[in-house]
DNA sequence: GAGTGGTCTAGACCACCTC
DNA sequence: AGGTGGTCTAGACCACTCT
């Protein structure tokens, strides 16, 4: 009758009803699991989830505490371009802006972890809802690790080729808000110096850096979470 | 011999060398847990924290197939000012510019679910790191849910009380980029129409809104994932 | 209908950490 | 040194959904 899931809510419950206070310490799990007499791994379940969740702090022999700073982790759907024109029932479309072979800035070089003089591909994009900007991606792309025959990126999505022809990998990404540079202003078609929201990412195999990716939203882009 | 994590890092490493290409079902748990030579329960964690992650797609009956998408999924810290600044080695005060009890502005109403003429507090705080400007934080509170005695908001930073005085709660998150208003470029000590990246903040009870808050960082902040 | 993942159990051992 | 969470096992039943 009580799976985690109960478990999870009923915890959850007395920590908002302050019946276990932030920073308090709670039952262990052997106490918890003969209270709602369930086996200790169905508590242990309920428990990890709510640590994962930054609710719940829990080390061994110290024991379970309530943490005292609340929704401290929040995770966030990262969707791909065109997923994320079509959810908004607009029609996706993109077009090549640049196409350069060269060295990198060092800035870019340096977080992909390469030499200033490695020679990389630069892909000017952008993308567009219903017609009208939407994104400007600027993308580095290192050669060296990619499959030999590259496509023609004017008509497949540099994203789209990555994913079902690199093997898999990591990376990180980070958010800021910058203002528009001459070059992106012109692009989406806004005025110099407006307020964007940039995405940044890196992403790798095991071995070497693939690709820096720069996205540029036009404005009144937000990124949601629900916690 | 062979743990979880382990186990994950195994199948992680299929998929990496396209052992398993996207969308392409990998073995069961059964048979995973026979080659591997440990119980279901084992492989069956390794494979939901993969699950979890964005990496692989799971159904009942349909098997479990490699996501097509990779990186769906990330986990952000949302950190409590103060500690922000604290971890960047810098000192952290605040000052209260405005303190103001009155109807809300329509939209703040809305997202908090509120009439238009419903009484809330609204206080304006600037944060600062090693003295200089950080954040601007507007926020808006519910005097109707939170416990008598309210605290000199000018000696106690308002997040920091709530999270010790009031019940634990959800809210969701947003993010977005926006040109500093006349107002926030003076506290923050900008160009009016600087890009600022604003962190938008509603939360709840089970039964009723808290809090809603808008932060406004200062121009060089970034927001970024963990690895 | 049948195959697959989702979950639960009862017991066990281990790793870690505070006391 | 002992208590606590972390994990594993072997087996079982259930829920879902594809065929």
């Amino acid at each position: 009758m009580a799976g985690w899931e109960d478990i999870r809510a009923e915890v959850l419950r007395r920590i908002r009803v302050r019946d276990w206070p932030p920073g308090g310490l709670i039952p262990t799990e052997e106490d918890l699991a003969a209270e709602f007499g369930v086996a200790r791994a169905t508590v242990n379940r309920a428990l990890r989830d709510l640590a994962e969740a930054g609710v719940l702090e829990r080390r061994r022999k110290a024991g379970t505490r309530v943490a005292l700073l609340p929704v401290r982790k929040a995770t966030l759907d990262i969707p791909v371009i065109r997923q994320e024109v079509e959810a908004r029932g607009q029609a996706h479309s993109f077009r090549l802006l640049e196409r350069v072979e060269g060295a990198p800035p060092v800035p870019v070089a340096s977080r992909l972890g390469l030499g200033p003089g490695a020679r990389m591909i630069w892909l000017e994009t952008l993308h567009l809802a219903d017609g009208r900007p939407f994104v400007l991606e600027s993308r580095w792309l290192n050669p060296a690790v990619l499959p030999a025959p590259l496509p023609d990126f004017a008509q497949v999505s540099a994203n789209e080729w990555l994913v079902a022809h690199v093997a898999y990998a990591t990376g990180d990404i980070a958010f800021s808000a910058e203002g528009a540079a001459t070059r992106e202003a012109a692009a989406l078609g806004v005025a110099e110096g407006a307020a964007l929201f940039v995405t940044e990412r890196t992403t790798w195999t095991a071995e070497a850096a693939i690709t820096f990716v720069r996205l540029a939203h036009a404005p009144g882009y937000r990124l949601q979470t629900m916690v």
